[in-house]
DNA sequence: ACATTAAGTGATT
DNA sequence: AATCACTTAATGT
């Protein structure tokens, strides 16, 4: 039986020292996550902090008329950038997250975060580290969604869809996919044809093969 | 066998 | 590229 604190350890021991370690194990509160789960929505306030410890949590924004973009992918070893700006504004969201794959969390009371920011060093610079990917990642929606059409969108999209379950079998329909590419269910079916047309993927209902040649 | 849901398609904007 | 209206195919009960 693996203990929280174990879990702890293979995922953030070699980013916190130990002192924080024990810390994190006495305060947080791990919960496992169903597919699916929106477990932060708009308007909510947040309260605690995520560590992903297993699974992957997408996080979305909506702009006043109801239009989802989907800002990045939280992965094991990452938090959410955006409580760590609600925490430290005490605001409310403004984006949604929602559990792509079964995952496991450690909810930390948003109350450590300026207590540590103070205290640890490591937790300093992991929380800013956090910031930066995050800015990062959405610098690339950005650009993607200026510059990108919607094929290499669509294209990019499933290879990271991959790369994050670690497999060439993705299990999703088409509709989910025009909802995270803003885009219309007509649409990716036609794109998804074209590309199976050209060998690059497999359709079957509900699943998507890609061919690693074409990854 | 029937109902439901996913996917495919042509026409229109 | 989006939307509509419709068809066809796969799947659940």
């Amino acid at each position: 039986m693996t203990t929280t604190l174990d879990k702890i350890n293979t995922h953030y021991g070699y980013v916190f020292e130990n002192e924080l370690i024990e810390e994190i194990n006495y305060v947080a509160n791990l919960r496992k996550l169903n597919e699916g789960d929106a477990i932060i929505s708009y308007g909510d306030t947040i309260k605690y902090m995520p560590l992903l410890i297993k699974g992957s949590i997408k996080v979305f924004r909506e702009d006043e008329k109801g239009n989802e973009v989907l800002l990045y992918y939280l992965e094991k070893g990452d938090t959410c950038a955006m409580s760590l700006s609600c925490c430290l504004g005490n605001k409310k969201s403004t984006i949604q997250a929602v559990v792509e794959e079964e995952s496991e969390v450690l909810l930390i009371p948003i109350n450590y975060m300026n207590e540590w920011i103070c205290k640890y060093e490591t937790w300093k610079s992991f929380v800013f580290n956090s910031y930066n990917s995050r800015f990062d990642e959405m610098l690339k929606v950005i650009d993607s969604l200026a510059f990108m059409k919607m094929d290499e969108r669509l294209l990019k999209h499933l290879n990271d869809k991959c790369m994050i379950t670690g497999s060439f079998e993705l299990s999703v329909n088409h509709r989910e996919l025009a909802l995270e590419l803003n885009s219309s269910r007509e649409v990716i079916s036609r794109l998804l044809k074209k590309m199976e047309l050209d060998g690059k993927i497999v359709l079957k209902r509900n699943l998507i093969v890609l061919n690693e040649s074409e990854v």
